[in-house]
DNA sequence: ATTATATATGAATAATTGTTCAAATGTCAA
DNA sequence: TTGACATTTGAACAATTATTCATATATAAT
């Protein structure tokens, strides 16, 4: 062969130049990335799961999940940044409820991944 | 108010009871979890999102990614064992491509959410 | 066989993160 | 105001993890 590229390199250079552009940004990728690894703790999606039945508050997230009231409040305040549920005080109490619709059909989907 | 129980806990025990045993089991939950642990990294989202394009081999997603070729076999190692890529050697190269539908789908909802 | 290339792997390091514990805040009732 | 309760918060600790570096394996060409 007369390339010395061509000789040492088996790579497909157009198809390299054809999907580099097409990368998503910085940007959007690290809010992609962040999405997910909200759902990718199972503390997390309790709370999201038992949330789906019904507006709760944290003491009675609490009791379904069976963990101390501070590590549910931790792991409610992550929920909330990432605006997958949202707050509302009532008296003594807070109660969470979900925020995105989506949420609801992307665990689905996760679960038929899992499932087989 | 006669009943103690109902004088300190504003907590409704009912619906505790209805939901707790709707809840998951632990294996479902760290299966669904693992799963979004492993859409949780930039670097891998990158390399499902250059591999819905085409099947591509190491060399490739390395040169895409701009990292290096141990940084990509490390990750591509981790979605292979979720099984959200399959590998097939040829030659020197090893292949790569998607090996679920579901992840384009799921993908493509939580850009919905994190683009609003 | 030797050399070059492609990929994989193991150990090490740095960074991130979930829970616990103690303490702070906010709300209601007496 | 004082006390009890619901929730939040900050610091600390343990555990997990992504990348780097060096090395190992495997394939092809000379």
């Amino acid at each position: 062969m007369d390339n010395p590229k061509t000789d040492t390199e088996a790579l497909n250079q157009e198809i390299i130049n054809k999907i580099k552009p097409s990368m998503p940004k910085k940007e959007l990728l690290y809010d992609l990335s962040d999405f997910f690894k909200v759902m990718g703790d199972s503390t997390r999606i309790q709370l999201l799961w038992a949330l789906e039945e019904s507006e709760l508050c944290v003491g009675e997230l609490s009791a379904i999940l069976d963990m101390t009231k501070s590590a549910v409040s931790h792991q409610l305040k992550v929920l909330r940044t990432a605006k997958l549920v949202r707050s509302q005080k009532r008296g003594k109490n807070v109660y969470y409820s979900l925020n995105d619709e989506h949420v609801q059909t992307i665990v689905k989907m996760a679960l038929e991944h899992v499932c087989e």
